[in-house]
DNA sequence: TAAAAATGTTAAACGCGTCTAACATTTTAG
DNA sequence: CTAAAATGTTAGACGCGTTTAACATTTTTA
């Protein structure tokens, strides 16, 4: 179910309305699918649904709907920015984790991405040494330098 | 069906017999659901189920419940030692999510925290860093200024 | 060894999300 | 304005994993 929130958050974001059959397209599946989905969705006051017509948010929904979408982006940029997963798989991958994570894992996930990639001065330095320990199977000499360097005479 | 593979797989190489009551309580499941989850694994070749008897692994099962096992532990040991989420609530999260993680998105994962915690040297400064950031919200002064002089006469 | 307890299976049902086929409504275009 | 096309809904079915209730088998124990 909270895909279909997601998916009416971005529709309703972009140019479409949230009807059935942009949301069918959307989502892969057939109209009858959202329709009852729909009708579920709005028992539980998260959308509200006029027979033939478009769907909306309530403010709950919305909250809710904002939420998975983060979640979602959260997982998508550490897949793709951090573990360099490629895109296309790293989208699918959040679409299928994004309702699984708590919502601790979820938070620290966010801080994670934030603390490496919003940092003071971009791409930390260890970074470039994992995808160098990603494309070699091992640490750079570098790295290794560096560790030795950074635990002094405990080494 | 994973779960039961994996499920399986801990009792076998702990002291308890792979057996139908043993699995349901693992499991916290009621019996039926194993027994008919059993003829499906079995009827797929990944074990072997005599009547009222244990549950084997195959080999191809075993790989398979290895497999996943892996995947568990992986996420797992991410969630605790590098998120910083607490263990009983990362042990859950790995759980769901493990089922959901493509093969790739898994493989740079296990290395990622190879990198991170198998080092040379051991937990590397930017983790400590992170952990300032968890608490704090912040990056450290230490940080900032770290990154000030990896960037040189860039920042 | 026979009764009792534990263990395992079967049958029938449920909720969930999906589908197809048929029908209803709305929109569009001639 | 009306016929055709697009859009939306309903009804009935399916697969999946689960459950409860009843029954079958094995194990324990007195």
């Amino acid at each position: 179910m909270e895909d279909y929130l997601e998916t009416i958050v971005l529709l309703s974001e972009g140019d479409k309305a949230a009807r059935v059959t942009e949301i069918s397209k959307a989502r892969g599946v057939k109209k009858p699918s959202v329709t009852s989905a729909l009708t579920k969705l709005a028992q539980e006051g998260l959308i509200e649904h006029e027979r033939y017509g478009q769907a909306k948010l309530t403010a709950k929904g919305e909250r809710i709907a904002q939420d998975v979408f983060h979640r979602h982006e959260t997982l998508r940029h550490f897949l793709t920015e951090i573990l360099k997963v490629d895109p296309e798989i790293a989208a699918n991958d959040a679409c299928k984790m994004e309702h699984t994570v708590s919502p601790v894992t979820s938070e620290r996930l966010t801080k994670f991405v934030e603390f490496v990639l919003n940092r003071p001065q971009g791409e930390p330095d260890w970074l470039k040494n994992f995808n160098y320990y990603l494309e070699h199977g091992k640490f750079s000499k570098e790295c290794v330098i560096k560790c030795q360097r950074e635990s002094g005479r405990k080494g």
